[in-house]
DNA sequence: AATGAATTCGAACGAACGTTCGAAATATAG
DNA sequence: CTATATTTCGAACGTTCGTTCGAATTCATT
């Protein structure tokens, strides 16, 4: 369970409130990132803001960098662990698809913090940790370019073994419909209540939907 | 013309000479900020790249910041003149919509360095500069939100004069598809050639027209 | 209470950054 | 050629940043 959230360091260290502060700080540097960015968001903003000196920072992390690092990894998993759990009980492919958007943008809403983060600084990251939420992002559009390939077959009758051209745009399409809601979905809004968050996602399932099936 | 490129200065010099060399600047930093980011971009970096000096940059901008800005402002500009011209020649308002999808995607593909930190970096910037981009924004989104309330009233006969919760998601939504495509477009891949462009903003403008007609 | 491990801290380092300023160089016009 | 305006530059300033390190403190176990 807290593997997730181990430093990659040789020495690591496994007590139980060590995870525990350091899941309370990834979750107030997504804030802190969310709300400045990544790159205005000093060690020094981060220390005010947990109220711990400086130095006792980098006992949670070995850089800055990796400290973005732990940030996107964890919601990665997050999101995607919830994702196959909610994936299993269901067989229909639209249904899936409906779950898919449902369960991101339900993460969305919910981590808006760390969301903004992944969607918006991931790509600051460097070297081997690039690699591995670069891996991470190709598995997530995986799930999703193969349940439109499985839609197409359904609704078409095709046998389409491999996935296109087109599905791969569709695929980026809906993680561009979905994705770009951090940059104007507010909480504070009276229409983006939870409630209508539901609503939200089932439009854009709806405009989705038809719009790839009518192809 | 050239006030487009204008400093927000006072004493803003108006000779060809440094409208040129302005211009020039404003395309290389795109380059460098799309390439590094605008945070990890220094002025040292630019000087480097442009064969000048540090100090000899601050005769074209202000602040970094007013860089940014500037930058960002000349693309938007840019994009949304061209897209004015384009919509006078049209009546019919699904076609409006193809040529706005068209427009868009085409100078992104085309500007991809400045349309990069367009779409990824100008909510770096504060205060009067801020104000600035956003009202272009506001004032684009405002053209789509109308055009998609066109199609409507056309498709289902209503006499809608608002724009409803729905329209404005919809609008958000292919703003989203259209977006995203600086996180994945790469000019490099054999099928993201020109020719290609042109197929996939069809696809995209498909997707989304038949989705949203057929709610 | 004693011991060893886990956690925190103050103070400081060097590096990189954005920006300034007055002088130097270059172009422009009379 | 002279004089004036435009453009470039070297050198430096002050600030902020990420990071380090050894000592101090707290915690868990016996």
């Amino acid at each position: 369970m807290f593997d997730t959230l181990d430093r990659g360091d040789d020495n690591a260290v496994a007590t139980e409130r060590y995870h525990l502060k350091l899941r309370d700080l990834l979750e107030q540097c997504a804030a802190l990132f969310a709300k400045k960015g990544y790159h205005n968001t000093s060690i020094r903003d981060i220390a005010r803001e947990m109220n711990t000196s400086l130095a006792g920072l980098y006992y949670y992390f070995k850089t800055k960098e990796e400290l973005l690092f732990l940030i996107s990894r964890y919601s990665f998993d997050t999101v995607m662990t919830s994702l196959a759990e909610k994936l299993d009980h269901e067989t229909d492919s639209k249904e899936k698809l409906k779950i898919l958007v449902q369960n991101h943008l339900q993460y969305f809403v919910t981590h808006l913090d760390a969301m903004k983060v992944l969607a918006h600084e991931s790509d600051s990251l460097t070297g081997e940790y690039y690699i591995l939420i670069n891996d991470k992002k190709r598995q997530y559009l995986d799930i999703l370019e193969r349940l439109l390939l499985d839609i197409q077959r359904e609704e078409h009758g095709q046998k389409n073994l491999k996935i296109t051209q087109p599905v791969k745009i569709a695929a980026l399409s809906l993680f561009g419909m979905m994705n770009w809601t951090y940059t104007w979905y507010n909480p504070d809004k009276r229409e983006h209540s939870p409630a209508n968050i539901a609503k939200i996602s089932e439009q854009m399932v709806q405009i989705f939907l038809n719009g790839f099936v009518n192809i």
